[in-house]
Parts: structure tokens; C-alpha cells; sequence
DNA sequence: CGTTGTAACTACGCGCCTGTCACGCCTCGG
DNA sequence: CCGAGGCGTGACAGGCGCGTAGTTACAACG
């Protein structure tokens, strides 16, 4: 009967990543599953859309060659600090310490004073990474809440 | 008796890692001293000065979260295309590639276009690090080569 | 030339992260 | 109500990146 959310190994197709992966984050408190969590063998872990958000943001981050440990801590970041407007912001990592911009010149300023490496992840195209994903991966007859994607009409990307 | 060069231990104090880091870097050959390598038990490695700011960057790339399996292939970008003026640049990693910029509006332009996350290195406070712990850690008695620091010498390999 | 010091070498093991396999359990379709 | 398949789970294996401890070998000093 359709409920709310998305399984585990539709997660893994959607995001990029192995159901170890996923299994992994879930199990040392990475990312739980924030609609369902499992009780047990045969149950099933059901996924947000943020919480795919956030899976788009880690993967994204290990492909680049950020540890685990520091996604962690990005995420955490991402948790108590990301609003709804996701797509115009930006995380700039400097080390263990995260700040979120919304412009350009942010950036320039922190790269400027930043003493170390800065990682910065543009919010924008993540989005638009997952919802394509998500609408090619989307086999028919499944189409349970539409309004968890902040619709947005998405058609601009394609 | 007044070698060139810096040996190990030294190394590690300067650059701020351990032994067992720049032991494992020169036996998977992240970075070699490129002086004299060892030959044996009790013989010494000699790192350059250019060496000990690779060594550098990787270590500001671990402290940022980066894994060192990103760290070895931008030394490898660094060894191949950044040349004697390396304060005015920065390095800029988009995952497995990386490219090097020498003005802030490059950065912005990759940021735009850039569809990943962007690891950023500005290498001009790298350099400042590295002569300052050089001037703190060089005992009195030990002053050798002054100008093995960027003196800009004429020709880049040995 | 023997002793001491230092630095490189070796062996062992840990923690992290992930792949593989076998096994129960729940849900769905009939 | 029953069978089939999907899904979470636990156990194990394995590579990476080191830390720790002990050993070996060169170099300087007396």
C-alpha cells in the first residue's frame, strides 16, 4: 500500500552507493532511516527525501576523497544548520569546522583568511543529481508522495 | 657534518606528522627523499626542501579530511605542473581531478561549473607554515643551506 | 677499535570501512 | 492460508593507514 519513504536497496540505486554502505551508516549513526527505522530482520528501513539529500551529500564527499569521519561531521553540521532552501547554499568545510554561504564572495573571504584546506560542496547540483535519479530509477506505479521532493516543477534540469 | 638536506626525524617535527607516516610515504611511494633515499639500516634519508613542501600540502590535506589515497594523486598533479612561483597558487581538486589557479575568479568559475565537491588548497600560507616551523625547529649550529629555501633556482628536476 | 647513539628496518596488531555469504523474518501475491 | 521473494542481520574476510616494540646497522666519539 505505497507508505511513505523509500526502502534500503531502492536508497542504494537512487544515491550511488552499496547496501553495505548504506547498512554501515545506519548502524554507527550516520544516517538512520528517519521515517522507519528496522525492527528486526524482514522489516524495512524506510527513507526521507532528506534523508537521501544527505546520502547524496556523503557519497558526494567520498568521491571527492573526504573521509568518512569528516562527512560525519558535515552532516551533523548539515542537520542543525540547513534550512529549506537547500539548492542556493553551499557547506565550506575548513578542517572540522563547517559553515554554510549563500554566495559567492563568502567563499572568496574564507578562502582568503582559511589557513588550511577548504572542501566545499555547492548544495545546487546535489539536488539536482537526486531528483533525476530518482525520477529514472522511479518504476511506475510507485508514485508515493510527491510533495516529499520540494516539487519545484523540475523540469529545469532535465 | 652539514649535509643537505633534512633528515627524518627532523622532518617529522617540522612537517607535524610522525615517523611512521613519512616511513609509510617513502615505502608506498607517496614521496621519496629526494636527496638520498635509504640504504639500509642506520644510513639516512635526505628530504629537499621542495619534499618537505609536499609533505606539507598532504598534511593539511589529512588534517582537512581528505583521504591520502586523493593526497597521492594531487602530489602527483603538484610534481608534474606547479612550478617555481608556488605561493600565488592554489591547488583545486574536483575529485580525482585536479587543476591548478592562480587568481580567485578561476576558483569562482569552477565553483560554478563544477558539478562535485572542490578540494582547495591556497599554497601561499602553505609555504608560510612550512619556513616558519623550519625557522623554529633549526637548532643553532645547524645552518645549512639558507638558500635551499625557494632561492627560484634555475631548473626544476635533479 | 669498542662503545654509544641514532635512525632505518621488521613484525605484529588495531581500528575503520567495505565486500561476501548464509540465514531468518516479514510482506506480498494468489 | 501458503509459498516465494525481498530485506535486514550476523559473521567473517580483507585492505588501508597507521601505532608499538624490538632489532639491526651505520656513524661519531673516545
Amino acid at each position: 500500500m505505497a507508505e511513505e519513504g523509500f526502502r534500503g536497496p531502492q536508497v542504494c540505486k537512487i544515491v550511488g552507493i552499496t547496501y553495505r554502505q548504506l547498512d554501515y551508516w545506519a548502524r554507527t549513526n550516520l544516517i538512520r532511516p528517519s521515517i522507519a527505522d528496522a525492527k528486526g530482520s524482514g522489516t524495512q528501513r524506510r527513507y526521507s527525501y532528506r534523508d537521501l539529500l544527505e546520502l547524496k551529500v556523503i557519497k558526494n564527499l567520498l568521491d571527492a576523497g573526504v573521509s568518512l569521519q569528516l562527512a560525519r561531521k558535515a552532516i551533523e553540521y548539515i542537520r542543525q544548520n540547513l534550512g529549506d532552501d537547500v539548492a542556493t547554499a553551499s557547506l565550506v568545510m575548513n578542517g572540522p569546522k563547517s559553515v554554510l554561504t549563500r554566495s559567492d564572495g563568502e567563499v572568496i573571504d574564507l578562502m582568503r583568511q582559511g589557513q588550511g584546506v577548504l572542501n566545499i560542496v555547492p548544495l545546487g547540483p546535489v539536488v539536482e543529481q537526486l531528483d533525476a535519479a530518482i525520477h529514472e530509477l522511479r518504476p511506475a506505479g510507485a508514485a508515493l508522495q510527491d510533495e516529499a521532493a520540494p516539487a519545484k516543477a523540475a523540469s529545469a534540469g532535465g
